[in-house]
DNA sequence: AAGTCCCAAATTTTT
DNA sequence: TTTGGGACTT
């Protein structure tokens, strides 16, 4: 049975239910049954509702879990099959980097041209695809490494199996590999497992298809004890896919009915979470994807009062996040609880601007996602301490910290160690032990090498004696790494030593020291407390599964969301992957959405202009409320935003005379010429003619559209194409032509003279990335015009950047392309 | 061996 | 602008 569960319509609820169910009725044992999730979050929540269903005692479904790890409790139970003993430990990816970068040395290869980073990346595409050596296409083993990256992903796992080890991606492959080799331990499967959840089916890669099939197949193993055959369910969402760039394939939800002939698809489309302008909205949108098996939410809940999805436009992103802190703290004042309201983001810089502004009101927040507590330095590090202790062979577990904190170790004394342990066959930390016994190493160096290997002979002589929490107390004090963190001045350093703290007192969880180890090499999540009132601020990525009354979605803009990367890279599908991404925001909302776009933004380090998402056009009217700047920006009083003045509008690109709703196709008409330097901006590669033409055409659609709608002609879609082809133009030329649709001069001078009246600097510059070769008409001490600082002397001139001193605005390093000459 | 400076690069993230 | 890694210097 395939489960098609739209969002909020209760897809969990029908596996836990399903679940309990056969439970209730005896159709199998608890034992019998294999459920797997993506996350351990997920595995959690259906453990404690499938309790809270049956009455207590969960303890007793031992394959309820993430695909990892279920894959690791057959691997340990099999793990001579594929040449590892069943106590292997799980590399994180800190140590798969370091393990491939030594691998890359030891090849002779140049380890700046094949970083380690990007060699991880592909076997970890490969791993997802469920590709051993032996399978990886010619095409893509000769395109890493000289061609020799077949030879490279062989040696890298011949590494693994020595060190006793397996990656994350391993705790797939390797079961894969065991069911198909040995039949006779994949029919003790096939009699065990009498049914089959999966839940997020569409975020399943081939690796974990190819793992579900293998499991799934019909045997005679399976006839023999009297089963006609396993019953598989899964559960997913074609249209929250958002996972693609890390190896989902939608296809294999999409083939379900292929690949289980017969099989009955249920398709939930009533939504219990949001209102009808709500699921309107979504439903539009996604409605512009062609690779849907295609659902149509719908709703029970009808209100006169529902409030449309709203659209907002802001001048800058300081702008943006002032704006939704102010209306937060409407809300709040209402009643309304920060807990029951989100923030989501499409890239994790957006956050920054947020918590900055948040911090300045005294606005509780927090931040979900970002780095896990356990891929912390400091945390790592005191596993690293850890595992030497628990297990004395974890060589990169002792690469990590040998010489961490500092004690004279260096490349010259490491690479002794390491020869020496090659030649005499032992890990690095018994090798240690031994080689500070003859004359290889200088005094200095041998002497802290001995500490170091005495030291962890006595830490696990402990092992049995002390209590485990004291012990890793013991261990982080004796060795110094506490006294590192306390003799560091740094910002962090009191949060790392608080962390440590909270790392030990975690530990009190678990029975013993090993016991912790394991949990947590694939338990990489800390629990967050939920206990404080605070806005949540996270990735679009990371809200999917989550619900909130008011949902905030900062950032619609062509460039950032749909992200310029998604495009370049994946072409039309990318694209419906932002656009299940935008389908995953607004379904977040119960009550209430509020989109939000900018005209500029600053984006590493440089302000960027840019123009309303595309995204935005596919909102249906009848759902979404655009509101006028006007409108937005005068609810929070004249003195509410430091003193601007409307005039501030009258600057932005969009809110010319006559802005009308909905604004935000005449700002994308009247920005018509801007895509072109929006698609500069963003660094696009000129050589890919896909790319080029792609956003050329849509640059000249939506000006098309625009005029062919209205009758107007709000701007010359010849000279944005203008402007793609001809591409080397100087950005002046650029600006110029972007001045029949925008008048600059009007704009400059208005803001200019708000912004003199103005108590606070704006920081915002209207600046476009550079192009290498272009250089500068100005030179030093030139007089120049920048339509949003005023006039200024030239200091500095680099290629086509300048940086100049304004009158008013201080220096700014800006393009010369948004330059005048000025007096 | 450790500290300093400069350059290139900068989505999304789970296990 | 920020960051990390690598080359360079102390």
């Amino acid at each position: 049975m395939l489960v098609l569960a739209g969002a909020g319509t209760g897809k969990t609820r029908v596996l836990t239910t399903r679940i309990a169910h056969i439970l209730a009725t005896r159709r199998a044992y608890p034992s019998q049954i294999l459920a797997v999730t993506f996350t351990n979050k997920a595995a959690r929540e259906m453990k404690n509702r499938i309790g809270h269903l049956v009455g207590g005692e969960v303890e007793g479904m031992p394959w309820l879990g993430t695909f990892h790890s279920i894959g690791v409790k057959i691997l340990r139970r099999h793990a001579e099959l594929v040449g590892l003993k069943s106590n292997f430990t799980i590399l994180d990816t800190d140590d798969q980097i370091r393990l491939i970068k030594q691998l890359i040395q030891a090849e002779n290869l140049d380890d700046k041209r094949w970083p380690a980073r990007s060699f991880a990346n592909l076997m970890d595409g490969w791993k997802n695809k469920g590709l051993t050596p032996d399978q990886v296409p010619e095409g893509d083993a000769r395109a890493f490494a000289n061609g020799r990256g077949r030879e490279l992903y062989k040696a890298y796992q011949a590494r693994l199996t020595s060190l006793n080890a397996a990656d994350f991606g391993d705790l797939l492959m390797h079961p894969i590999a065991i069911f198909r080799d040995h039949p006779d331990v994949l029919a003790d499967y096939h009699r065990r497992f009498r049914y089959i959840l999966v839940d997020e089916y569409q975020d399943t890669n081939v690796a974990q298809y190819l793992w579900l099939r293998l499991l799934a197949q019909s045997s005679d193993a399976r006839r023999a004890v009297g089963q006609e055959g396993v019953n598989v369910c899964c559960v997913g969402d074609d249209d929250q896919s958002i996972y693609g760039w890390r190896g989902a394939e939608v296809d294999n939800i999409l083939r379900f009915e292929r690949d289980f002939p017969g099989a009955t698809v249920i398709r939930l489309e009533r939504n219990y979470r949001s209102t009808a302008h709500i699921l309107g909205a979504a439903a539009g949108l996604i409605s512009n994807n062609e690779d849907r098996l295609g659902k149509t939410l719908f709703t029970d809940l009808r209100d006169a009062d529902d409030e449309k999805v709203s659209v907002s436009a802001g001048w800058d992103s300081e702008e943006e996040a002032r704006a939704i802190g102010e209306e937060i703290e409407q809300l709040q004042r209402k009643g309304c609880k920060l807990n029951d309201m989100a923030i989501l983001v499409r890239a994790s810089f957006q956050m920054r601007e947020f918590e900055d502004r948040f911090v300045t009101l005294g606005l509780n927040y927090r931040v979900i996602g970002g780095p896990r507590f356990y891929e912390r330095q400091e945390i790592r590090d005191a596993l690293a301490y850890f595992r030497c202790v628990c297990q004395p062979a974890d060589d990169l577990a002792f690469e990590r910290i040998v010489n961490t904190p500092k004690r004279g170790l260096g490349d010259a004394a490491l690479q002794m160690l390491h020869t020496f342990a090659r030649r005499e066959q032992l890990p690095l930390l018994a090798a240690a032990g031994l080689i500070v016994q003859g004359d290889e190493l200088k005094p200095r160096p041998r002497s802290a090498l001995a500490d170091v290997a005495r030291n962890f002979t006595r830490w696990r002589d402990q092992l049995s004696n002390m209590r485990h929490t004291d012990l890793a107390e013991m261990i982080l004090e004796e060795s110094g790494y506490t006294e590192m963190w306390q003799a560091d001045r740094s910002a962090e350093a009191p949060g790392r030593l608080e962390n440590l703290k909270e790392l030990v007192r975690s530990m009190d969880d678990y029975d013993s020291m090993p016991a912790f180890l394991e949990h947590i090499a694939l338990v990489m999540d800390a629990e967050q407390n939920s206990e404080t009132d605070a806005v949540s601020i996270m990735t679009l990525h990371s809200a999917k599964g989550l619900e909130f009354e008011t949902v905030f979605l900062p950032g619609w803009e062509e460039g950032l969301f749909p992200h310029q990367r998604s495009l370049d890279e994946g072409g039309r599908s990318g694209l419906e992957e932002e656009r299940r991404l935008a389908y995953v925001g607004l379904t977040r909302g119960k009550r209430r959405v509020k989109i939000w776009f900018v005209s500029n933004r600053r984006i590493h380090g440089m302000w960027q202009s840019t123009i309303p998402s595309r995204f935005l056009d596919e909102l249906p009217e009848a759902h979404v409320d655009v509101l006028e700047p006007s409108t937005s920006y005068g609810g929070y009083g004249a003195g509410g935003m430091g003193g601007y003045g409307a005039s501030r509008w009258d600057a932005n690109a969009f809110s010319t005379s006559s802005y009308q709703t909905p604004g935000w196709r005449r700002a994308q008409a009247s920005q018509g010429g801007e895509t072109y330097r929006g698609g500069r901006g963003q660094g696009i590669s000129y050589g890919e003619e896909g790319i080029q033409s792609g956003s050329r055409a849509r640059a000249a659609a939506t000006a098309d559209k625009y005029i062919s709608r209205d009758g107007v002609n709000a701007g010359d879609p010849s000279g944005a194409r203008g402007g793609f082809a001809g591409r080397m133009e100087a950005p002046v030329e650029a600006n110029r032509s972007r001045g029949t649709n925008q008048p600059p001069r009007k704009g400059a001078g208005l803001y200019s003279s708000a912004r003199a009246g103005g108590p606070r600097e704006i920081e915002g510059q209207l600046v476009a990335k550079s192009v290498q070769d272009e250089v500068s008409r100005f030179k030093i001490g030139d007089r120049a015009f920048h339509m949003k600082f005023g006039h200024g002397t030239v200091t500095t001139v680099e290629g086509n950047k300048v940086t100049v001193d304004f009158d008013k605005a201080g220096e700014k390093r800006v393009l010369d392309g948004f330059l005048e000459t000025g007096n």
